[in-house]
DNA sequence: TTTTTTGCAAATGATTTGCACTCCG
DNA sequence: CGGAGTGCAAATCATTTGCAAAAAA
């Protein structure tokens, strides 16, 4: 766990950023918060840290997120739900499932997604650098909700 | 071509809603513009039929929009470059490669996906409704202007 | 020192909304 | 007819930006 959090130091500073409280604060936040019932959006991870010994601004949690995108740290989630982005903690590959009504966002890595890239760039001459799956449906609860279920 | 449009008509009818004008305007739009350079962004859709004989608004524009994105007709996607949203005719299933620096996309269907929503499904338990694969790069043309290439 | 990063507040701009009017069914 | 759909303009609100101050390297 904490030493997730040095390791993405460790990537940011490799990549030419400069370490600074804020960052690690919401690197560490991140990682911590790895499994919330829905990944967090930039004001929820401010709500959060603003009281910290670190002040931190809503501004820099924008600019850190941005920073932790581009270097492949984090993914930005879109629910299409609440018209704010989610964001997730990318350890390990894995795809979203996303719930259509409510917004909630689950991770599932059942399926094999190794050959994409490498096929997306046969397709289409890109030079490939990420990629992101989404499925979208509707959650056990509100299959319930909506009468779906049982 | 014309056939699409019609089908997608019935599609909407079947679904409860109404066929005016406009709808089967930006449907017509959509596949006629499907091949485009850069899918269009509600905005561009609007300019290019503004002032056609059936005049239409940007409110009704992203009405339609949003009500074909639910029927499954069309599938919204953001591309992270000019911060629209752009639209795609859905009309076989594909994925989109989507280039980081000019924001260019592009569709490609050489990976399947058949047995992505039901392990979803197997992993989750959500119903599931559809899916999204999002590939970011590169495009050679930005390769070229970056000089990593040639 | 020198450059990046931060914080604050104001600006931006895509998308949404309220309401009166139209028109499909 | 009646309710769904539309146009217009104003409102919303997540995200971005400019600039001066702070702090990495």
């Amino acid at each position: 766990m904490e030493n997730k959090v040095e390791h993405a130091l460790n990537a940011l500073q490799a990549a030419g950023f400069r370490l600074t409280k804020q960052r690690s604060v919401i690197i560490k936040y991140l990682v911590e918060n790895r499994m919330f019932p829905t990944h967090p959006t930039a004001e929820a991870i401010y709500e959060d840290l603003k009281d910290t010994p670190d002040q931190i601004s809503l501004a820099t949690v924008y600019n850190t997120l941005e920073t932790l995108v581009n270097t492949k740290l984090v993914l930005a989630i879109d629910n299409k739900t609440d018209g704010k982005m989610h964001y997730d903690w990318f350890g390990t590959p894995h795809y979203h499932v996303i719930c259509t009504n409510c917004g909630k966002i689950v991770d599932a890595n059942n399926f094999s997604l190794h050959e994409l890239p490498s096929l997306a760039a046969q397709a289409t001459g890109y030079l490939i650098g990420s990629y992101q799956v989404e499925v979208r449906g509707i959650c056990p609860e509100c299959q319930v909700k909506l009468g779906l279920k049982k």
